[in-house]
DNA sequence: CGAAGTCTTGAAGAGCTTCAATACGCGTGG
DNA sequence: CCACGCGTATTGAAGCTCTTCAAGACTTCG
């Protein structure tokens, strides 16, 4: 065997396909770029807040998240990562983290060091424009997030979260039929939505009698899309998957 | 007279400074690239959800908020701008704006074309770069928004929004002895903060009876800062204000 | 001076949290 | 194989934070 092995980056191609058309040598500069696959376990820390990490990562498969926790132990989460994409890409530019990073499922992870993000943005304006974008797609879901907690009922914010991810799934082809993995605790949702875990549950429960989605072990099963969209308000806007030159 | 007339950007400067050394000819590119000034009145909107604005707004003095509208008219502001802030720096690469910009008070603004940020982004990675930070920083804040609604109390969330405000202005000088200018009403904060517009004078009430915030029609003063910082939680590292290259 | 916007306060009620107890599911070791 | 323990889910009940409704006062401005 000769020349690189094929790494599965196919997930962050298929994102960033969704919005711009990728040219072969930015496919193989982006190949390139990234190192051998790395193993995960549900549970770990990625990154801890105050690390100033030489790299960044993305997720090759399973889910991660960002978190911060307050000194007396209340801990928001800040968003959800799933195949292509970057855990902290902006610590590229940020340097220090302001947030830790924890595994969500067991996870298949790939990194790109720094320098050569730096170089990519010396060489690359267009794609140094794409990983910008994927950045900013980032923030406009942290300010969807933000919408929701600030003024959606526990129950939207929840439907508007499982819409959300069967779309972001769907657009990396990690969809399965009517529904998706999701291994999340209920008190991790509740530290998604805001909630405490009683209600988390409660909120569960009406969905589920209200027969719009159903939860089968670590499995999400979405039993009426159109119902969920209408509860949550849902608009797929503020995820930008238009594909045009950029 | 000849030349380029000498154009108000320096809260712009003043901020990239504060994350990183700009050489001469960055200055230049940067004061080259934004047209000229213009007034707007508060109330206005800058921009509205779905446009598609072919350049992205500076703000030289004044503020603005960036605001969602759900269908029924409850309202989330998303961040305030204050001078040296872009307001929609993203739309650069997202194109369409998911979300609406209102002119806190009377601005005056300066707007840079996309074709010549692309331009910027051809040929100089290194500002690049900076302009990257700009749109992260602005994420960095975001989450600590949503951190803040999601698990602080009210009245955290108020002390924080104001020690936060109170830094960010005094990174570009604009902030006055003990305190600052805050055009706001308490609906609009109330906006912010994810609370009903009496919830949120009961607040005000809370911070007045304990002597920590006092607010003098426009102007917000601060009596005691620590005391402040403490109900807050508050820790500034999210603002990244650390000069080092980037 | 009247009108519109804003601030302030009281009172009732909704949504969500907290405390508490029970049940369930799964892996481990005796 | 069963007992035990731990993490997770579920439900009831009480209580608190914040919202909504309502009304009055104050401010600004034509």
């Amino acid at each position: 065997m000769h020349g690189t092995a094929r790494k599965p980056i196919d997930a962050l191609l298929l994102r960033l396909g969704q919005h711009d058309k990728l040219s072969d040598s930015e496919r193989q500069v982006l190949q390139a770029a990234f190192g051998p696959p790395e193993s995960l376990t549900r549970g770990q820390d990625l990154i801890s807040e105050g690390d100033e990490p030489e790299g960044s990562t993305l997720i090759l498969e399973g889910m991660s998240f960002r978190y911060r926790t307050l000194e007396d132990g209340r801990r928001q989460i800040v968003s959800l990562h799933i195949p292509g994409d970057f855990v902290d890409l902006h610590s590229f530019m940020l340097k220090r983290m302001d947030h830790s990073v924890g595994a969500l499922s067991d996870c298949t992870i790939s990194r790109v060091s720094h320098d050569t993000l730096r170089a990519v943005t010396e060489d690359y304006p267009h794609l140094t424009r794409l990983l910008w974008l994927m950045t900013l797609v980032d923030n406009a879901i942290v300010r969807e997030w933000l919408v929701g907690i600030g003024r959606r009922s526990a129950t939207e914010r929840m439907a508007h979260l499982i819409c959300e991810l069967q779309l972001r799934l769907r657009a990396v082809e990690r969809n399965g039929e009517n529904g998706f993995e999701l291994p999340v605790t209920q008190a991790d949702l509740g530290d998604m939505l805001g909630l405490s875990l009683v209600h988390t549950n409660r909120v569960l429960r009406y969905l589920r009698e209200q027969r719009l989605v159903l939860w089968e072990g670590q499995r999400v099963r979405v039993l009426d899309r159109p119902g969920l969209e209408r509860l949550a308000g849902f608009d797929d806007t503020y995820l930008h998957r238009v594909r045009r030159p950029r």
